[in-house]
DNA sequence: TAAAAAAAGTTGCAATTGCAACAGAAAAAA
DNA sequence: TTTTTTCTGTTGCAATTGCAACTTTTTTTA
């Protein structure tokens, strides 16, 4: 598989002038509603999808690393609250429109011959990240949720010890479980033997 | 967005042969591992992405209906268990190789043009519904799960009323908690009258 | 570098959930 | 049409979880 990094530069690159811009943590950087064919790539910073719902809560749906792509076309709307991509970090973003894929170019460039092939590389991308997100969030126990998650970034590096790659915090967000009930679990299984843990960094004690 | 039927017409009459294969009920489509450019996409039937743990549980990992797309691409295997796809019906079966979407045929025909077009359109597709379940799932509670289930149901057929789109078992499964426990809340949620249930039928009764 | 904010760590308790073990209804297969 | 299988519905009970309310540590910002 092409590397990512080319594939921005291959889409930043094309013949067409695709919007760059650059927002400041904080700011707002698009919303979903009734933008349907909007794709965005992250190039660097980070940012997450919120949603407010009726009693104001502030709903962290997802978060968007570097290199990722996101956008309406990845989350069409279907209730009345509006989505927002609020920037976490400083950040800079392509803004594609998802028509463009169809409406070629006169020319018939070879840019846009790979355009579609480098968004679908993202894409594919993304829905293996999604599918590895279901895996660990359709086990039924914190346990078995942290434990799927470990073995997944285990293989990842080969390796029985590994850092997580991100907070305990974020963490209890992406297995979408209590903070202090995953942490609880945590320390049961450090006492159990299956697991020790030095802040960020666990090792798999067993088989 | 262009209707799926099309897509996959597109990519069955395109200018090299892709091999269609057709499967009886229970025999194995494909495997997960080391087939790492493999996608499919199911012409007709059903089928199931199976797991067998290393206690011989068999684990339902996902499962496809017509006119989805999937393959290793989307799942590639991190742990040494094979994930095998089962046909739960008769199904017809489409193979592609995804290398074949860079190497294009030498006369750069119209066909490849479009290709990746179509193959980015039906994963597309795919991440919505891979987003609707991350949604879904990463509800704490059985009735948090049900009801943002339901709400995005009730607002694809634009009304309080709709016919879910499977069993009351496989409903579980899709959000992945205990069958009886969320019957329990479908009696629970009935009571308090939120909903109304006749069967597989739902009537939403609040706002 | 001091102040503020975010993250980590802990615990009791009540609510929710999974599990097990059923019985009856409906659908599919023989 | 009978048999078999799958699906629906129910309940008690033990285990797990979320929630609330803290303290301490680490990181960020002013």
């Amino acid at each position: 598989m092409t590397d990512v990094s080319n594939l921005i530069s291959n889409i930043e690159q094309g013949c067409s002038k695709i919007p760059k811009k650059h927002f400041e943590k904080g700011e707002v950087i698009t919303t979903y509603i009734q933008k349907r064919n909007q794709i965005c790539i992250m190039v660097n910073g980070k940012a997450d999808l919120i949603r407010y719902d009726l009693n104001g809560n502030k709903d962290i749906v997802d978060k968007f690393n570097e290199r990722d792509i996101f956008g309406e076309v990845f989350y069409p709307v279907h209730t009345n609250n509006e989505l927002i991509v609020m920037a976490t970090t400083d950040c800079d973003v392509l803004f594609l429109v998802h028509d463009y894929i169809y409406n070629r170019c006169k020319q018939n460039c070879k840019f846009h011959n790979s355009f579609s092939s480098s968004i679908l590389e993202l894409t594919l991308r993304n829905s293996v990240h999604q599918n590895t997100r279901i895996e660990v969030l359709s086990k039924r126990t914190i346990r078995e949720k942290l434990l799927t998650y470990f073995s997944i970034l285990s293989s990842k590096d080969f390796s029985k010890s590994f850092t997580l790659p991100f907070s305990l915090t974020n963490l209890a967000d992406y297995l979408s479980v209590d903070r202090s009930a995953m942490m609880r679990e945590l320390k049961n299984l450090s006492n159990e033997g299956f697991i020790s843990k030095n802040g960020n960094r666990i090792k798999l004690l067993y088989k």
